[in-house]
DNA sequence: CGCTAATTTGAGTGACTTCAAGCACAGTGG
DNA sequence: CCACTGTGCTTGAAGTCACTCAAATTAGCG
């Protein structure tokens, strides 16, 4: 075992019934695990870079991470999450281009690496492996041509009532309905693609509305169903 | 041979170094061959609709079609365009999730449908064709992130400016240096995500700052480098 | 050390500007 | 003749700028 900390075992991630792996057999999983690299990162710290080479992939076991893509005068454009079990980087090695996001952890995560050889040799050996892969690459594709539409035709209001549902299903509320990731405005706002003032002034907007409530980064969902009716979802 | 008509063969597309075709078998390629069925169908005809079911993909022979969203109030988002060569609707078969786009012919087309088990098969059996596919959704996925950036962070100009250089590199053009493809002032509008009008007047503004020129839908590149540094490439 | 002071960072507000959408209408050409 | 193109005008949504305030970090110093 390369790793002798008590850094996570694959067996761990198949245990929460993970999406690609787990069609594995135990002879694969075995070696994945063995060629694995864990690391532990703090929030700010950069997993991998936008324009960079990367030779193999991360695979989350704890922790969020946002992939972003830096557009013109620097500005972010928040492209998704990555929260546990989900894996990333995988794109670049496949289509052995140079890595097309950055990738920063905005909380305290724990990720393992993969060599990139692994991944052509699962696809190869595996037929259900590489038809899960692919069918993960095929939902993101599906999001992501989902919300050029939305980002296109919804006005910002729209958008942000919008993307604050999508968080709500990808990150859950806690038991006081307070959604369970902490964004900046700033960061809100790179995603759904706007000015932070704007967000700020549209937060309230719906704070007034009796949407939300906000306590400083925390937000409490209050109208479910008047959110959806200002995204038009 | 199911297709007495003087359908394409497979080998026709093999030919034109098919991107992901080329790696079958001969036996692989003789059963696709067999199982297909091709059709002709003529501009303003629909392949498939959003929300429909789709029992399986489509190569394209000859043509050129439009793949869209409807977004609310029903105007179209164009996501991409498909011409020979490419097929389209396989992200549905393999997620068997309902189609999210609808492709309507814009330039008549001779399209070959092909049964979704065949995909299935041909993953499983074929690592080399798998490996292939998986770069295509790759490659489309990485595409639709840039644009989700580009349409979040740009103006309206400068989108346009860049969506014909894209235009351009897809279609080419001919000895005139006109666009290899037809599209209406409001199709642009719905690539680009903005009103027709808008389209129209930022088109003559073009034309005015001898970029292009315009002689109804033809479109004749003048400057290229010009549109690159409006369009920030 | 511990306790301010100083600096940074993020949230929030108001005034102003501008881009682009929407509407109405006039050509025009296949 | 109808769909498409083109133009002028108006309005509104959202971006930008300039600033305040509060909280959180870091530095400074007795």
């Amino acid at each position: 075992m390369k790793n002798i900390q008590n850094f996570p075992s694959c067996e761990e991630c198949i245990a929460k019934d993970h999406p690609v792996f787990k069609d594995l057999t135990p002879e694969q999983l075995d070696n994945v695990n063995y060629d694995k690299a864990c690391n532990i990162y703090k929030r700010g710290m950069v997993v991998f870079q936008e324009g960079h080479r990367i030779n193999g992939f991360y695979c989350v076991f704890s922790g969020i991470l946002k992939l972003y893509k830096t557009g013109i005068d620097g500005k972010e454009q928040i492209i998704r999450f990555a929260k546990d079990t989900d894996i990333i980087g995988y794109r670049s090695i496949l289509s052995s281009e140079l890595a097309c996001t950055t990738a920063k952890v905005i909380e305290d995560a724990t990720i393992c690496y993969i060599p990139g050889d692994q991944l052509h040799t699962l696809v190869t050996e595996n037929p259900a492996f590489a038809m899960k892969l692919m069918q993960l690459t095929c939902k993101e594709l599906g999001e992501a041509n989902n919300y050029i539409t939305d980002i296109a035709q919804k006005t910002v209001r729209e958008r942000l009532a919008e993307i604050l549902l999508l968080l709500k299903e990808r990150f859950d509320l806690d038991e006081n309905q307070v959604l369970q990731i902490s964004l900046t405005r700033e960061e809100l706002a790179n995603i759904v693609g706007t000015a932070t003032e704007s967000v700020i002034r549209l937060l309230s907007e719906f704070k007034q509305d009796r949407l939300i409530e906000l306590q400083g980064r925390k937000i409490k969902i209050l109208n479910i169903a008047g959110l959806k009716k200002i995204a038009s979802f």
